[in-house]
DNA sequence: GATGACCTGTGA
DNA sequence: TCACAGGTCATC
């Protein structure tokens, strides 16, 4: 399923792809891909005439600004979206969903002028659609996390590690995969209290997180960490060997090593 | 903040 | 048939 990384690869086919082109339609029939309200009526009215001018993104949410006057449309992989523009899909395949090509599974879709299309394959339908959304629902994107801003919102919270660092309203982008390996290579017990942190394990885990997506980005996606080959019953922790401990933080499944990370 | 719900596919 | 899945939302 898509996690930031997902999500930037996404990003970059659209600003390759899908700038410029002028919208001619959409394919919006299932409504309830549609958020806060938006109906393909009102969609299509919206978008029909313009071109997007930017792809940006937030966390995992996807912004793609039209030319003035027209709104932002704001696509939202789920667990198993994937962008398909032309008929080019974005990144690598993904784990723990399908990456056949059904055609049922086209949930949204912008057709374009020229005859070509961007699209949404969603199988598991988590995904979302809308226009103009808030953005500062989202906190900065974690790409862009600074020292101070880890600094507070660890600071102040008694909430395991773990789902202060997945709440995206604190910090968009870090989803499951991605904080167990960031906790994994800090060192981190992924239950331990946020604000327990003192402030040099503040630093390490801000570089860890930087350097872990960085590094994931170049090795193509969320399922690229080092913990990922270990992410199974049984699987034993890759730096020491202790049988990895599995249980629910932050109302996910966790993968943590009982010995290092504390 | 933890829990369950949402929706659907896959693999045991 | 069941458990599980990389996300988010409403509800207690």
């Amino acid at each position: 399923m898509p996690e930031i990384l997902e999500a930037e690869y996404a990003r970059e086919l659209i600003e390759a792809r899908a700038l410029g082109r002028v919208i001619a339609g959409l394919d919006a029939d299932d409504a309830w891909y549609l958020k806060r309200g938006l109906t393909a009526t009102a969609a299509t009215s919206a978008l029909v005439g313009h071109v997007f001018t930017d792809a940006r993104r937030r966390g995992k949410l996807l912004l793609l600004d039209t030319d003035v006057e027209g709104p932002t449309l704001a696509l939202h992989l789920g667990m198993s979206g994937r962008i398909v523009i032309d008929g080019e899909e974005a990144g690598d395949p993904l784990r723990y969903t399908s990456n056949k090509d059904d055609a049922r599974w086209y949930r949204f879709g912008v057709r374009f002028a020229d005859g070509g299309a961007l699209r949404l394959r969603d199988p598991r339908r988590l995904g979302a659609a809308e226009l103009d959304p808030d953005e500062e629902r989202l906190g900065p994107d974690a790409f862009a996390l600074t020292l101070p801003h880890l600094r507070a919102i660890l600071g102040k919270s008694r909430a395991p590690l773990k789902a202060v660092l997945m709440d995206q309203s604190r910090v968009a982008g870090l989803g499951n995969l991605i904080t167990d390996e960031v906790l994994w290579r800090a060192g981190l017990d992924p239950a331990r209290e946020a604000r327990s942190l003192d402030d040099d394990t503040v630093k390490l885990l801000h570089r860890t997180i930087r350097r872990t997506l960085l590094q994931m980005q170049r090795r193509g996606g969320s399922h690229t960490g080092d913990l990922m080959a270990a992410r199974f019953r049984g699987g034993l922790c890759p730096k020491d060997g202790t049988p990895l401990t599995i249980s629910t933080v932050g109302g996910r499944t966790t993968y943590w090593c009982p010995l290092h990370q504390r």
